[in-house]
DNA sequence: TGCCCATAGTGGTCCGACCACTTCGGTCGT
DNA sequence: ACGACCGAAGTGGTCGGACCACTATGGGCA
């Protein structure tokens, strides 16, 4: 029970290790684990590579370093899963990029759906809050940040986090603006507008399949314009 | 242009130089790197930081180290975002579970649907091969090999490799055996051979709505039974 | 009583050495 | 002249130890 297998390498074997020590559970999420140093005696390994194998971890949103206070098991939210989603989409290009609007097309069409059958006043309005925003300016950088906002409030009324911060990584900030920033120049500004008022009507009506629909027509778009660039973006 | 910002921990900031790099194109796929002596030089930081650097990267599928050879730059294809999505899925747990699960269902019901308008005789035959298998066979642990195979070998029949590899992440070993294992105490084996033999005839008859039904319920199914476990796995 | 700061403890960074593996070129035998 | 072998150079992998930057805690001071 103590001595090492002798398979992989050593920080591949740390990873492995404590991962099995949260799967089996002895690991609770939010919990504080032992330090750097004691961790690399308990594996029998050195500081660095223990780091490395922790460093693995927090890319993967397993763990949390908080410099001077300690090693902390994540939440394992939705959330965490979000941020090496986003950097493949900030890296992908030509036919990758429309594969993964697909994807978010077909997810974020049904969550939309799912949104309007659920959606409760509240976040109605919020949602309402946005759509106006877009509308009452013109600076690109604002219109993004509200254009974000707006799917992610109708997505987080879906009810389904997990499918939400998908989708957050799939729009994220990198990946739009790219395709914003040519976009907007042949002025399709306002088809924009209409298609996020159809969303939103459908949202207010309650009407799950015009909600798919609108959804499914707006990424769709924008799908087309990639497509007929031919892979220039 | 050349001193550093300051912004963030070191290792951080290189890791975001290096993925600058990618993005911009001054790196491709598949070429390989300055040693990591030589990146730790050019970006003004010790080697163990350059090391943790590229762990993370190499975590994100951006980059792969082969140990004597050198660092490359992978050909960021579908199967790089694969296994930190399926670390995800393994550590998952309960409400999570059901959450990715729905995720599962509603792109694999697409994807199924889209296999049945596009899929060629080829993969049909491959299709039907893995089906076979699963039905002459006992042994768990080899239909679970065939029936990932089963749905591998669909999802790849519809075009998008991106959603292919999202899946492959969802339905990952870890994940599907731990379902598994208690699902077939409750002799469901047959249904779930009803079930495949759905999607197959959907696929062959070219009948996408069909195929999209099949699949859907194929997947709803195990998450019906899981909702019911109260969370217990 | 309450604020403040010295201090211990933690993660972050750096250095230099050595190990394990790959690669490649030269050498030796045929 | 050719091919198999082998050794050296180069690379990533591991180690340990030192110091820096930040946080949290508790005791002392006003």
């Amino acid at each position: 029970m103590e001595e090492t297998p002798q398979k992989g390498t050593v920080t591949q074997r740390a990873i492995e290790q404590i991962k099995a020590m949260i799967a089996q559970g002895s690991l609770e999420p939010g919990q504080r684990l032992p330090t750097e140093r004691d961790l690399a005696v308990q594996l029998g390994i050195s500081r660095s590579s223990m780091r490395e194998a922790i460093r693995a971890l927090t890319v993967m949103g397993v763990l949390e370093a908080r410099h001077g206070s300690g090693i902390y098991v994540t939440q394992l939210e939705a959330g965490d899963l979000l941020e090496t989603f986003g950097v493949v989409a900030e890296l992908s290009r030509g036919p990758r990029l429309l594969e993964l609007l697909e994807v978010r097309r077909i997810l974020e069409s049904t969550a939309t759906a799912l949104a309007a059958a659920r959606i409760t006043p509240d976040q109605l309005a919020e949602v309402e809050k946005h759509l106006t925003a877009i509308n009452a300016t013109d600076d690109p950088e604002e219109i993004l940040a509200h254009d974000l906002a707006f799917h992610r409030e109708i997505t987080l009324a879906a009810g389904n986090e997990s499918m939400a911060a998908i989708l957050e990584g799939l729009s994220s900030r990198t990946f739009r603006a790219r395709v914003w920033r040519a976009y907007q120049q042949e002025g399709a500004f306002e088809r924009t507008r209409r298609e996020h008022a159809a969303i939103y009507r459908a949202l207010v009506a309650h009407d799950p399949e015009a909600a798919r629909a609108a959804a499914a027509a707006h990424v769709g778009e924008v799908e087309q314009w990639l497509r007929s660039q031919n892979s220039e973006v």
